[in-house]
RNA sequence: CGCGGGGUGGAGCAGUCUGGAAGCUCGUCGGGCUCAUAACCCGAAGGUCGUUGGUUCAAAUCCAGCCCCCGCAACCA
């Protein structure tokens, strides 16, 4: 009788769909697909999530800007999403929308009843209020009292908004959080929630907008949308075909509670205090466990497009292949630190690993079977009294149960080195016993046979672990060598591979060494070309216009720089003295990551000279040197184009 | 004293929770081998584990102070 599998559902979180996604978002889909398909292997019935998050401001003001709709808009976005998450080769059994019909329904069911319940309050929302940008900040936020973004003033405002009430739950949280030690992983983030967010209290969430329309509205107050986090995280549940009146279908009582929510360390915070929250307000059970990886960053942290160091996985797979992209991903990223992903260390995997260990002993021994026995496999159980057979067959043997043992704690890294030192002790194994040498003694031919036979039979089963972490890979070496993919628990017996088979005469090339110059040459040729035709002017948005009187108001001069030096604790801010014609100014300005103070020196800028002082940290600062900046973090400031005494005014 | 992360051979990292001979990949040097993708195998050099002090028979690991780096927040007049 067949045992029934058991179910195992796991998640990654919905992406937003503001933009294309780069490399680092689909570090979480590939991690997350080497877990579902190892768990297959491992004979459970998976059920693989993954979405896209498609409602919010943002989103509406995207669409606006490229004069479409937002459904316009998200339809592109999430198709390029589910494009690249293909193009990695993920095995998702369903991609979930919050703009799907059933999803919004439902959102709308749940708010309603959590509101029914009393979970769900109405209050207001408090803050500095900007007409102009729809927007609400914090008194904190404001820069000089004064919106952040536009710069116009701010009024106090409350704005009407739903909240849902955390106080209600926070005891039975605490106690299941300690209770199930494995819920939030890895574990040295558990303590930061608790002991940041939890026990230091929980303000109630805004879980309600007035502010834009596209969202799901709210059904019994239509100035409101559902505002995100309701929103996004039901998605768990809709997903599955939960239906808050109790007629949810069979997926939802076949997989929920999830087994895994793997998402990034960003937003813990809300999967394991608000997510769990809402679900005990709705009586349903929480999930088993809660994963925050770290993050992928890209070169020396930062990306810009400027800098031309954004990655994105449709470039890197054009280059290195699918697998390799997979590979480099889940392999080269700490457990628990960031990782950091360059062209350079691609090349040098791929190179090392890829290239070098793996394609090449599949190549070998290929080419060593074809030269010696025109390709056919046969094991004559020779061992010739030496004890290679032995160690070899034991790190073989050993090695399902290590990686089982690894994914076990989600140590996806380490259990691909477990695969990778199996193939290791190939290399060593052709090493050890020298088939070139035995080729040549006519005596030895079933001691040859039977050491290719052991490597083949090695080369199957690191190949069918692989499946999991670079499925591409896996089938194309089994297909070389003219074997069946094997399951877990079939690996651990030596001698399945059927005796007298031929593996292929032309072996193909898994995966080719890369020279890292060519590679960064045809780099700088792709980002010149994207330039190219790519060239993004800042926007900036439009001042009401003003008259010359307006203009004459602002007073500005030529100033020169006689000192500059930068202002302690401040990261940004230097200090000028300036000379602006018979006196001298002190002058703050944010320019340090731009400018060193030396670089400063002996300058003339442009001065605004009647602005009010203030203080920046402390210091005084008389005035403002003008600058120009764009979106990429340049920034240049304006200097006068033939010498003139400083102190001549600007108009 | 804003919050957080980190400092381990030339580079990138693991090990730190649960003290007990300092490990992996790349690079360098030497050797072996020629089946293979200038690949493979063996060996060596190279680290007072940021710093100071403490606990201990024993500290990379636990405790306290300090220094430096990286995100975020704040200062971009």
């Amino acid at each position: 009788m067949k045992m029934e599998k058991k179910p195992y559902y796991i998640t990654t979180a919905i992406a937003y769909t503001s933009g294309k996604p780069h490399i680092g978002n689909t570090y979480e889909i590939v991690l997350a697909d080497s877990i579902a398909r190892f768990k297959r292997h491992q004979g459970f019935d998976v059920r693989f999530q993954t979405g896209t998050d498609e409602h919010g401001q943002k989103i509406e003001l995207k669409a606006e800007e490229s004069g479409i709709t937002p459904k316009e808009f998200v339809d592109n976005v999430a198709g390029e999403i589910r494009r690249i998450w293909d193009l990695m080769n993920t095995s998702y059994d369903k991609f979930v929308r919050t703009t799907d019909e059933n999803h919004e329904k439902q959102v709308q069911k749940i708010f309603k009843k959590l509101y029914d319940k009393g979970d769900i309050y109405k209050g207001h929302y408090e803050g500095m209020y900007c007409t102009p940008c729809e927007s609400f900040f914090t008194s904190a936020q404001l820069v000089d009292g004064k919106c952040p973004d536009c710069g116009r003033d701010c009024q106090p405002a409350k704005e009407e908004a739903y909240f849902l009430k955390l106080s209600n739950y926070t005891d039975r949280l605490i106690k299941h959080i300690e209770e199930h030690p494995e819920f939030i992983q890895p574990e040295s983030r558990k303590n930061e929630m608790v002991n940041n967010f939890i026990k230091a209290g929980l303000q109630d969430l805004c879980v309600s907008r007035t502010s834009f329309k596209w969202g799901v509205p709210v059904d019994f107050d239509d100035k409101h949308v559902v505002y995100v986090w309701v929103d996004a995280l039901s998605n768990y549940i809709t997903g599955l075909g939960y239906d808050v009146d109790g007629n949810c279908e069979e997926d939802f009582e076949k997989y929920w509670p999830c087994d895994l929510h793997l998402i990034g360390k960003d937003i813990l915070r809300f999967h394991t205090i608000y997510w769990p929250i809402m679900l005990m307000a709705l009586d349903l059970p929480l999930p088993r466990q809660i994963f925050g990886h770290p993050w992928l960053l890209q070169g020396d942290g930062k990306m810009s497009k400027s800098k031309g160091n954004v990655l994105y996985a449709d470039d890197l797979v054009d280059f290195f292949g699918v697998d390799a992209v997979r590979y480099f991903v889940l392999h080269e990223m700490p457990f628990e630190n960031d990782g950091v992903i360059t062209w350079e260390l691609l090349v040098e995997r791929l190179n090392s690993e890829l290239a070098n260990t793996l394609g090449n002993l599949v190549n070998r021994t290929i080419s060593m079977s074809n030269k010696y026995f025109d390709g056919v496999v046969d094991n004559k159980n020779d061992d010739g009294g030496e004890v290679f057979d032995g160690e070899l067959k034991e790190v073989v043997l050993n090695a399902a149960a290590k990686v089982s043992e690894k994914m076990e704690s989600l140590r996806v890294a380490d259990a691909m080195t477990e695969i990778f030192t199996l193939f290791k002790r190939c290399n060593k194994y052709i090493d050890e016993t020298m088939p070139w040498v035995l080729a040549k003694d006519e005596a030895k031919k079933d001691r040859l046979s039977t050491v290719l036979y052991n490597l083949v039979e090695s080369i199957c089963i690191g190949a069918s672990l692989l499946d999991s972490f670079m499925p591409e890979t896996s089938s194309k070496i089994l297909g070389q060598l003219n074997a069946s993919a094997r399951e877990l628990d079939e690996l651990n017996e030596f001698g399945k591979y059927t005796s007298g088979t031929r593996v292929t005469d032309k072996p193909e090339i898994l995966f080719a060494r890369l020279d890292l110059q060519e590679v960064l040459n045809k780099v700088e040729e792709m980002k010149a070309s994207d330039g190219a035709d790519d060239i993004s002017y800042p926007e900036v948005a439009a001042k009401e216009e003003i008259t010359i009187d307006d203009f004459d108001k602002v007073q500005i001069k030529v100033g020169e720089v006689l000192a500059c030096e930068p202002v302690p604790k401040a990261k940004k801010l230097l200090c000028s003295q300036i000379r602006v014609g018979n006196e001298v100014r002190q002058i703050v300005s944010g320019i340090s990551m731009y400018y060193k103070p030396e670089e400063m020196v002996g300058k003339k800028v442009a001065v605004i000279t009647n602005l009010k002082p203030v203080k920046l940290c402390g210091i005084l600062s008389e005035g403002m040197i003008l600058a120009a900046s764009d979106d990429n973090g340049n920034l240049s400031v304006l200097t006068v184009d033939k010498d003139i005494i400083s102190g001549s005014e600007i108009s």
